[in-house]
DNA sequence: CTGGATATATCTGAACTCGATATATACCCG
DNA sequence: CGGGTATATATCGAGTTCAGATATATCCAG
């Protein structure tokens, strides 16, 4: 189990790098980030609507509803270039916060 | 520079990370820490203080009081065995949220 | 002796999040 | 066909959290 401050975290990172792989939605993204993490990152409809209806005020996603062969009407979320461009934004900042990590945790690590 | 949110979720883990090489004052915390990240992560004090001292009532740091040979009286935390079981924690948090995004960010992530 | 860096500490307005709640449909089982 | 569960999107409010402002005091350089 992720605790609620990484959790909160990971939300934008997170939802940015899944539709960097395709168009999905939302209620889909919520079981992929669980399965994907062996149920140990466990999201809120409460929080991931929200933020998406957030991210496509500023542009970083595009929505279609559509509806399935189910019946069921989906909203469909794909990436924007502005959206792409935000996710090499959060990827480099987790990378730089990841590697202070990995510094103070390997051998000896030099801190001055 | 680092996002606010990210920043917070950082704080915990960074400092028990930080602590466990060795005993350090709060300031000098606020300023390895942006040294180590490159100026990238700007810590403040308004957030670090309280911090510490609730780790300190939770048992997983403990601090004393000593006056440096500048004549500056510091208060010096170190890591409790408590704190070192939180840093485990903490550090298998991270790494989990952190394998998701590599497989995310991988070539064709298996998403299913 | 004054300004800037060092050093610890607290408070508060604003923002954020979790959980609850709402609505509606599809599917499975008896 | 009726009832329960899973799916699917959406919003709201109570409680929590945080960044920035504020306070206090010391050290050192010019």
């Amino acid at each position: 189990m992720v605790s609620a401050r990484l959790i909160a975290a990971s939300y934008k990172p997170l939802v940015l790098s899944l539709l960097a792989n395709g168009e999905v939605y939302g209620y889909q993204i919520i079981r992929r980030i669980r399965h994907l993490s062996d149920g140990k990152i466990r999201w809120t409809p409460g929080r991931l609507y929200p933020l998406l209806h957030q991210m496509e005020a500023e542009g970083l996603v595009e929505a279609t509803w559509r509806t399935a062969d189910s019946g069921r009407d989906r909203k469909y979320y794909r990436l924007t270039p502005k959206g792409a461009q935000a996710l090499a934004a959060e990827k480099r900042e987790w990378l730089d916060v990841h590697q202070v990590m990995l510094t103070l945790w390997g051998p000896e690590p030099r801190l001055t």
